[in-house]
DNA sequence: ATCTCTCCGTTCGGTAGCGCACACGAGAGT
DNA sequence: ACTCTCGTGTGCGCTACCGAACGGAGAGAT
């Protein structure tokens, strides 16, 4: 099973990132010469904890997630970020850094921009900087339902709703991703993934294998997903630019 | 026992917000006559979920609470802003609306703004656009944190937490608040806030009584609370500017 | 083929928080 | 003084989730 390794060898354009090209023409064009092609392996770590954040990265076909980490080693999820954002706001919106951390989720590509380039164009207040604070509000959104969802809704819903956020990210129904660390990402035991998946495996909503999930019924996910996921989606679907090309 | 009341006829400067304060004298000037006076009594609801919201608000002896709802009617409170921020990011980060409530938790004054003005002098770029994001990002860790906390910290911690960010926003130590509404902030059950209030009353750390909480012992609430607080703080402390006058 | 490591399944006792029900007393209103 | 309501204390069974431990099976390495 070739999950994704062959796709290595492809050539990427930085208008597979939907924020990238949505930007009008000249804006786009000015950008180009700085935008530098990026593998991004699992685990890859973008961004560290209060780390000096040196780029801004656009994923293309990699999902990066946002995470915070506990003194005490526990973590959990606050957000996850695909071709339809970007990694690293706080470098324009003023702070430089944050206190989480920012990891490769799934494998792919991506393209970055140097901290300064980025702040350049966003302080000259154009299209790029009303896409990029739109998609900070729709940022917002995903945390501040992340932060609900954590306490009031159950291990099983909130698995299927971190499946369909990533499922959204993703091209195809294939994830590489082991219940171990979609237990940190929820922020929950491993044990607790592992029966909240067996019972959709057991329904026939996906399966699982090692490492490696395949969805097999997205419109039954849906069905057994709290209300957290449709807010998003909605909102993102709202406030971010539809996709245009490809 | 007159806890408040008696402030209703002194005279209110925008500069008791922070961010106001904080300002350049020109950019300030030209934004006074815009700024309209506003008393906030307790349970005022500024904006509600997906509404229009015609004004951004800048507290200044009131506290409002960031809310969301769920539609089986459980709730959770994502942030609270009194002096040192503002309510309505979404209208100059160009969303419009929000899928949360804002509610004055703590009665008292503040400032509104219409919201072409807010948009049109945070368009023009200049210290007030850099403000409002720094702002704005520290928003979002007390959101990230809200929702870490939500996940890994137990009642007990969560109440301390709550009471010192609502201290650290409260001119005195008296509070105005039912354990009933603490319970709807964090989105756990009245008895479990009970429970809670319960032992740091035991323990001396506040007085309660039907509706007033008065923080006895700071310095041992600090010690109780979990990270989160620290953290949001010291990000709080970072991103945004001291107080310099009164 | 065997070894080893990673990943997944399962069990079991312990506990925090839930939902519900009820009791009590302080204030406010009349 | 009387009631009525609101805010608070308490008890009880229940469930979801935790912490720890162990067993087993797939996949790659040698």
């Amino acid at each position: 099973m070739a999950f994704m390794a062959k796709a290595a060898a492809a050539v990427y354009s930085p208008k597979e990132n939907r924020l990238l090209a949505a930007l009008p023409e000249e804006g786009y064009e000015a950008l180009v010469p700085f935008l530098e092609p990026l593998a991004m392996p699992l685990g890859l770590s973008v961004y560290e904890s209060g780390g000096a954040q040196g780029y801004v990265y656009f994923p293309t076909t990699a999902i990066v997630s946002l995470l915070y980490v506990l003194a005490d080693g526990a973590s959990a999820e606050i957000a996850v970020t695909g071709n339809e954002g970007l990694v690293g706001i706080s470098l324009f919106m003023g702070g430089e850094t944050t206190p989480s951390r920012a990891v490769v989720q799934s494998a792919g590509h991506g393209f970055r921009l140097k901290a300064a380039v980025v702040k350049q164009h966003f302080d000259s207040g154009g299209a790029l900087q009303h896409l990029l604070l739109r998609f900070t509000q729709a940022l917002i959104t995903q945390m501040t339902q992340t932060a609900v969802c954590n306490r009031h809704h159950s291990v099983d819903q909130q698995l299927c709703r971190w499946l369909l956020l990533t499922l959204d990210r993703l091209q195809g129904n294939d994830l590489v991703m082991t219940q171990e660390l979609i237990a940190n990402m929820l922020g929950v035991r491993r044990e607790g993934v592992t029966e909240a998946a067996g019972k959709l495996q057991a329904d026939g909503l996906i399966s699982y294998s090692r490492g490696h999930i395949t969805v097999l019924d997205r419109p039954r996910l849906e069905e057994r997903v709290c209300e957290c996921y449709a807010v998003v989606k909605r909102e993102y679907d709202r406030l971010l630019p539809e996709v245009v090309n490809h």
